[in-house]
DNA sequence: CTTATTTCGGATAAATTTATCCTATTTATA
DNA sequence: TATAAATAGGATAAATTTATCCGAAATAAG
């Protein structure tokens, strides 16, 4: 469904958004542990994530990664799988046509358009907040 | 969402049900043709949909690939996207945790799972025949 | 200013998926 | 039985994704 690279984006930003909760900025070190990932390529994910204004950096002795808080409720789930895996998953034909077009539909166009739709609703309408705070609570986990 | 060998799949199994209908038997090369995909990697593929059973094969002179007229009804997308994909689209955990588990779920597992369960419904739902008649009556396309 | 710390970014490597090639085996027909 | 046609399947190659490594650039503190 996602890449790699979008899952840990995903969990990535929410951990940095519980820290941020905080004031805290966080390290890919740190990152890479609460979310079970690897280290290296965690980072290269958080430059995208950076580039594309869902996390901030400040580089430097006491730097990190972090979310300013006030926006941490208007940052959507939509955003991050864009910045990361691009919008095929909102547009994309699902058997691979070169294009989704209504007037040239693959055999599951009219099918699979409404589930790809759910998905693009649901995405929107997630927040980074709502995330987080259930992970703050403990109600969900980032890894494991 | 499905691999590319999936979309192969789905869609060679499509027009080897178009043909069966006329009772007519396909080739690797003509189905590659029909759905535009690399012809040798089309044939591997085939070879998983044959050990399912979604499709049979004929050996030798005047043989090639076929689908029981009578069972192209009783055929689920989701048996292809199974024999192909295996069954992580239907159980697995959208974040990549090692399983999706109700007791340790990830922070999107509710609104996921709603989701995940939508499109395993539809796949479930979607027979071949539905499928490749509308192929046959023009109203879908399986290239381009 | 120097040093320690930390992100940035390019180069490279490993793993997986996608794709190709070639031979063996099977089968219908002459 | 010989031959041609067709799938089966293993070996290999190319492309993409995932992952690692290392030096450059930036920044806070002494
Ligand atoms: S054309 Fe395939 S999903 Fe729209
Ligand atoms: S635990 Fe992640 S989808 Fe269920």
């Amino acid at each position: 469904m996602f890449s790699k690279a979008c899952e840990y984006g995903i969990k990535a930003a929410i951990f940095i958004a519980t820290k941020s909760y905080e004031g805290e900025r966080v390290s890919p070190k740190e990152i890479a542990q609460e979310i079970d990932s690897p280290q290296a390529f965690t980072a290269k994910i958080l430059q995208a994530l950076v580039k594309n204004d869902v996390v901030s950096s400040v580089k430097g002795a006491y730097g990190g990664f972090e979310i300013d808080k006030s926006q941490i409720s208007s940052i959507k789930l939509s955003q991050i799988v864009n910045a990361i895996d691009g919008d095929s998953i909102y547009n994309g034909c699902g058997l691979g046509l070169h294009t989704c077009d209504e007037a040239h539909p693959c055999p599951v166009h009219d099918k699979f358009k409404a589930i790809r739709n759910d998905l693009k609703l649901m995405l929107e309408n997630t927040s980074l907040e709502e995330l987080a705070l259930n992970i703050k609570s403990g109600v969900s986990f980032l890894k494991v």
